[in-house]
DNA sequence: GCTAAATATGTTATATTATAACATAACAAA
DNA sequence: TTTGTTATGTTATAATATAACATATTTAGC
């Protein structure tokens, strides 16, 4: 469940620890599976696997995270095929990266072509999206003013989250 | 030299290849000099040498590369060395981290207790630092609505700059 | 000045994150 | 069914960062 509030700013409830998560995955995939399809890209088993782990929890997971979890299922993996597989992931906007924390997590709106920017608890590791337009046009507005071609943004905000205080 | 606009956005001229970088670095010198005294915190040797490296160039520079920069001076360091006074530049504000590069930058505005916000160049790998008060406020309005507690940002604007263009 | 405490730096080893380069397998189109 | 393309496997290594402990330097109190 996504709100947007008056300053234009779309994010989801905050911290997520009260919600169908088997559903919120379950979506999750859905979704996954049809931006693939739609697109003509293979959402392979790896693939999938991969996006599963990630969007197991709201909590930003590392690559050696997931490299682990495979080889606790046995299944033999090398870091090469995790990273393909999340750079897969990323390039289809499926998940971000969390440059502050070297960690991936899952995107809260796949489908729309957007920039994604977070709130990051601390303390009990969750993390969720905000899509503020007023962040986007201030952006927008310095970068104009100062000549600039704006291709990527990592817009992290971190800090201790309401249950945690 | 800095310029604020209509919007409350403070920053610096981009690109800054054109400037009297000498005089800069001089005076980043001497600024951080005087906020270390009036700290009652110690300017040694070695931290006035790595942060003349830091504020070498407007590129962003590596851990590495401030490490390669002693051992070809023939100065024996080690990684440890190198971070620990990093990380005293970094409490100081006399440096920023920037996350998507893992990299340094010389903070422009080191007086005042501020959150860096940067806009960095792919092409040639110059940044330079933005205080927009618009995007602080939205944030702040955002963290508001979730009762978050924000305690660090991350803001980080990849593309090419006007002479890359 | 001398000594103790605090602060800063040196040193060794290792952890963590990520990629290069090349081999094999699976799939898709003709 | 063979050919090109895409995906995955495998080995090795690069790049970034920290833990743990030793030594040196500075500061403050005497």
């Amino acid at each position: 469940m996504s709100f947007t509030d008056a300053e234009n700013t779309t994010f989801e409830a905050f911290p997520k620890s009260i919600h169908d998560h088997s559903r919120c995955v379950k979506d999750a995939l859905a979704k996954a599976l049809a931006i693939c399809q739609a697109r003509g890209v293979r959402f392979t088993e790896l693939r999938k696997q991969v996006f599963e782990l990630v969007c197991a929890s709201h909590k930003p997971i590392g690559a050696y995270d997931i490299l682990d979890a495979f080889q606790k299922r046995g299944r033999k993996t090398a870091p090469p095929t995790v990273y393909r597989t999340l750079d897969f992931l990323l390039e289809q906007g499926l998940i971000h990266r969390i440059a502050s924390l070297n960690a991936y997590i899952g995107c809260d709106f796949p489908q729309e072509p957007h920039r994604g920017q977070f709130v990051i608890c601390k303390l009990c590791g969750e993390a969720t999206e905000l899509v503020s337009h007023t962040i986007e046009k201030c952006i927008a507005g310095a970068a104009e003013k100062l000549d600039f071609q704006v291709q990527s943004r990592v817009i992290e905000i971190l800090g201790i989250c309401s249950a945690c205080q």
